[in-house]
DNA sequence: TTTTTTTGAGCAATCGATTGCATATTTAAA
DNA sequence: TTTAAATATGCAATCGATTGCTCAAAAAAA
């Protein structure tokens, strides 16, 4: 007896009515009576009911599951992120599926497939670095499952999004390092259709533009922006003999492995090159000079995504239905990049 | 008939043969004829046959999910135990819902019962810092349901268990320091139940006595151990006019605030005190100079963790078959702990 | 050729909750 | 008092896959 778990139908069978009843009443149907909900609601904790949520999803489609696919779990951005769609989901009492591809877009294509099989009701990502094809998400949307973009979207989907301002970000931080005195603005970006880079290239460039400098692709480095990436960066620029006085990274970690490489050609930070990097990372306030970043708003971000995903899933129709947020960045000033006299 | 997903009752329909047969050629039961499994292979292919994961939970008692608690997912070690987790898990063709307790004892509660509630085949865990409670983890055990601890484990709990050598790490650790000429060596500790904290304690002392170097009460700081505590900790000492030479840091975070305070008091690192801290976290290589630290051997504990969950997943009894496993730490040296000449 | 085994499949119940369609009982309106 | 409307519950099918049991056909043994 205390083997197997209590199900609708042994509250039904003490309580002498059917299952059906039960069930209603647990969903508060106002078919049901008071009288009757306040007993099935005794029973069930007296046995010490748990739904059992499979056979719930089997029976309604719906499985109360939400899968949330990042590249990586392990960077602040989109753990924090993940924090706050995890706030929203478990007040409305859906679980979150985390995967993550790895910035593989392999591994992308079956990590989307396996939330598809475990039958979530709906999927919130953001994309992989590397990802070209899109045709993974298009078949979330054919199926007509809810599908909401965050940070990394791209413009080949019709879906929700909600993104920061990545423009913006960037082209406030150009502009406080021009302001620091700075003309030779080296930029790290990432040559990939995803949209956050290019925008923020875009920033970088206007905000020269505004100030009458030239933008010198001499300056500009494309690479995979991990902290390797900005060691090579760095010492590609140095070693060619470009003359620079800043460096903006579209990456905490490229700007990272900048620093590293500038301490190590004895060019100090911030008298000789300043520094900005992007997105807050944790560790841009550790690092001697501390690293002048720009904030996402991760938890916002989480916030918002999660919103939208399940005003989206009240809907009938789910294509029609698509909805862009743009939450504003905020420029972190830090030692990194201030004007020393 | 796009419309509704294929099921094996289409299937079975189109070759004129029972559902039964279908599941069965699916399931690769050797009493059905290789003929028969090739076609309803090829059937199924051609109908883009997904298997319905809850449908097949429901009857089958397995949800082919594993639930993953981890204090924080936005740590690199416990992300990184994930990933060797997740590795081993979709090879078995499992699912991972990685769910975080953010330390908070009640919430951790909650999650077990949301990982229960979801049916998850069995949970592998780390215990929150501020734990001091194990009734939600026994009533998993009571259920029969298989559990695995990694890392941060009790005492208390009578399970399979994975951890590293943590008075190993530390005892090398402060054998290095005190070879670098280190004789009043600072240690930051938590005071909560968990072992990890224990064990370092005691490496850290078995160190000093085999050395001969008493072991000061003065020079044991107890904290929460994040980078605030540290600082925290570090302003302590310093203000009370405790004589030390280096500061051994059970948490590369706390180590990290050390380091910030040692820096705004112009106190030189290393050649006036020397740190260490625990856990390899990335930034440490990052910081200037870069912290020794001891590695946990994360992604090898990961999929230690997953192969004792999926043994344990096999066994009939499981409550039986605990096993404990001890993964040896790497002690990494780097300029923070080193004797400048 | 008859009997026994082996092999390949089908039948039908089952997992637990949900839900459209009755039905019985009250209550309100005519 | 009769009829219509509202209220509370039951019945039975359903979601899709699994599985113990039964059975027919084919193969092997007698």
């Amino acid at each position: 007896m205390k083997k197997g778990k209590a199900t609708i139908h042994d509250i039904a069978e003490k309580l002498n009515i059917t299952a059906s009843t039960v069930s209603r009443a647990l969903n508060d149907n106002p078919r049901i009576s008071e009288n009757t909900k306040k007993q099935v609601l005794k029973m069930a904790k007296q046995l010490n009911y748990q739904p059992n949520h499979i056979a719930s999803a089997l029976r309604s489609g719906k499985s109360k599951l939400i899968g949330v696919l990042v590249p990586t779990a392990n960077r602040n951005f989109f753990s924090s992120v993940v924090r706050g769609i995890e706030d929203i989901a478990n007040e409305l009492d859906y679980k979150v599926i985390i995967s993550q591809s790895y910035e593989d877009p392999e591994k992308e294509i079956q990590t989307v497939d396996a939330l598809l099989n475990a039958r979530v009701d709906g999927i919130i990502a953001s994309i992989g670095k590397n990802t070209e094809n899109f045709e993974h998400f298009k078949k979330i949307l054919d199926k007509g499952i809810p599908l909401v973009l965050f940070d990394r979207i791209t413009n080949e989907l019709e879906v929700s999004q909600v993104v920061i301002d990545d423009y913006y970000g960037a082209y406030e931080t150009t502009k406080h390092l021009i302001e620091q005195g700075c003309k030779r603005i080296v930029h790290f970006t990432s040559p990939k259709k995803i949209n956050i880079y290019r925008e923020r290239l875009r920033g970088y460039e206007d905000a020269l533009k505004d100030a009458n400098i030239p933008v010198d692709p001499a300056l500009i480095e494309e690479s995979n922006m991990q902290l390797e990436d900005g060691r090579t960066s760095m010492e590609n620029i140095i070693t060619k003999g470009i003359p620079f006085d800043a460096v903006f990274s579209s990456s905490d970690y490229a700007v990272m492995g900048a620093l590293q490489v500038l301490r190590e050609h004895k060019i100090s930070v911030p008298s000789q090159v300043k520094l900005a990097g992007f997105g807050n990372e944790p560790f841009t306030s550790f690092t001697a000079p501390p690293i002048t970043t720009v904030d996402q708003k991760s938890i916002p971000m989480g916030r918002v995504t999660a919103e939208t995903f399940f005003e989206l899933l009240k809907l009938e129709d789910k294509k029609s239905a698509t909805h862009k947020t743009v939450l504003k960045p905020e420029l972190i000033i830090r030692e990194s990049s201030l004007k020393t006299n």
